[in-house]
DNA sequence: TTGAAAGCGCTAACAG
DNA sequence: CTGTTAGCGCTTTCAA
């Protein structure tokens, strides 16, 4: 019970008609004779005969109506919202999705990128684990739009959507500044990543306004998984001088920091950047964003892009706002 | 700044090679002479060559290194995990995913499976939303393999990964009557799903036999998303003769419930089905299983498929198992 | 309204 | 070790 896929040959041979007529029905093109046309397609359905994409493709000698996306992990909802919106954006024009996820490994993401653009994907959104960008740049010279979400590339001039970082975290520090603490601690992600390394700097330009010139005591980088942030979490809050109220850098963090503490009476404050499904029930602070429209402007940035449009790089900076819930709600 | 992507004809132009050798060298097939190929990758890498894998594929007359995906959102955890899974089962063999939402509609599922089809993929995985599986079948038969995710299809005898559910319910309902419920609830997803009805029989099931013939009056269905799930466990509470105890059918339904609490002192038992990033912290009794497992046990099927096993289809149940947390700990 | 021929980029098969 | 030929499934071009 495993016959062959036929093929538009196949049909305009059971159909007595040329090769040509079937395209032309099967693409719904005019010029066909309304009895032809319904002789073919009977027949073609008979068959169960399904155009191939590929070779259509091919034969057009330009790209597939595929876009890549490459981000750190699927599974990681961040990502994973990134990739709803990105595909909801596509999906009008008839783009799908190749999704892959580089493991935040610089080395996996250009396997992964030479993958995609020999699969001639038509552009790629790309959240890069990458600080050298040289190959996303040669391969945006050979023809294939490349779109930077997240993460901008600091040595390439292409399209980026981005968060505001900056304007996150110091409106993070100042809301717990109000609230009177001073000792106030960060748990960021890989140091390598201009994300980090951009919240970071604001927290420090934060407390150093503040008058705290010491704040680097309570920074502690390099949480990638929920493990180390649970550690980093109680490192900070067992160590001596530990401060009042934690800020974390994203989503895995603030989990992982949640976690230390979930035994803990005394917990310190906190504020985790970007929203998550029960940061309401838990009463978690954070600073929230849209990472659907992140994917999304980035999708139609890419449209743009590959629709012709060769204007200079246009650089996206998506609004984060803090959400003030309990968990910063106690004051020093 | 945008010049073309060059071809191997251009390669074997610029080395003076014949096309074949290019194609020996970039495929690094042996009996090339050491120089010829040193000369061929060098011009290959000036020109920035990318085998084009479209034409390779096309060539070769059969299906792309790729596989479709068709879940009901990537955004959810579940299916995002089950994502995760495939990805990187297929990683080695060098498989891509291609994966698409049909937000559990059947018309939209079709629409994907026909474009995947016609993207000729070398097989699909498929949480399906649909309940007539012609389609599919059809497609199973003129040569791409399809496996079912979830949901175990009625129509069609077909490979199938899935979770124990009734296992996974009759446990949870047990556990909840030796603490001492009686008046147990559950809220579930949209009844048409089979994971759906499965749930709701177990749990049926599992009430009559401990001597509690009225337990429908406590099921609430089709809460699809998290407002509806909310509202169901609200209007389960406040009703009359309120249940002390619930049972929740998916992950988005119970962070749904737990949202319609959070403000709530009095709160009756939870259990709900799938665990969670943050069950740990908030304390929910959960049924647990590993969706990662689901896309990989899926993916390892359909290559298994696609290498040319013809076997009768072999359906793999995942197992679930009860972890107890806070939220079930009072007893009645 | 329909058809014949050529070719997209690449590689298997078969020489040399 | 290297080259020539032919063709994958489809559509564009040009004729009929």
């Amino acid at each position: 019970m495993h016959s062959e896929r036929p093929t538009l040959r196949a049909v305009a041979e059971r159909s007595g008609v040329s090769m040509k007529t079937v395209s032309r029905v099967v693409n719904g093109e005019r010029y066909v004779a309304a009895d032809t046309a319904a002789r073919v397609l009977s027949v073609a359905a008979e068959l169960g005969f399904r155009p191939n994409t590929l070779a259509r493709e091919f034969r057009a000698g330009g790209s597939s109506a595929t876009v890549g996306l490459v981000t750190g992990d699927v599974a990681n909802p961040f990502y994973a919202r990134i990739a709803r919106g990105a595909e909801h954006a596509l999906r009008d024009p008839g783009l799908s999705l190749l999704s892959a996820s580089n493991d935040e490994d610089a080395a996996r993401e250009r396997t992964l990128v030479a993958h995609l653009v020999e699969r001639r994907v038509s552009g790629l959104l790309v959240v890069s684990a990458d600080d050298d960008h040289t190959l996303l740049a040669r391969e945006r010279t050979l023809g294939t739009p490349v779109v930077f979400l997240d993460r901008a590339p600091a040595d390439v001039a292409a399209d980026s959507v981005v968060l505001d970082n900056a304007g996150g975290v110091r409106v993070a520090v100042e809301h717990l500044l109000e609230r009177g603490h001073r000792r106030i601690g960060l748990i960021g992600d890989l140091s390598r990543l201009s994300t980090h390394r951009e919240r970071v700097d604001a927290f420090g330009t934060a407390m150093r306004a503040a008058g705290i010139p010491d704040w680097e005591r309570w920074v502690r980088s390099d949480s990638h998984d929920l493990d180390e942030a649970s550690r980093a979490a109680r490192d900070l809050v067992d160590g001596p001088d530990a401060p009042t109220a934690i800020v974390t850098t994203n989503n895995r963090i603030t989990t992982g920091a949640l976690r230390a503490f979930v035994d803990r009476p005394e917990r310190p404050a906190l504020v985790g950047f970007d929203d998550f499904d029960l940061a309401d029930v838990l009463g978690v602070t954070v600073i929230a964003h849209d990472p659907d429209a992140m994917g999304s402007v980035g999708a139609r940035e890419l449209l743009a892009r590959i629709a012709g449009d060769d204007g200079p790089p246009r650089h996206h900076v998506l609004p984060v706002r803090l959400v003030v819930r309990a968990s910063s709600s106690t004051s020093r």
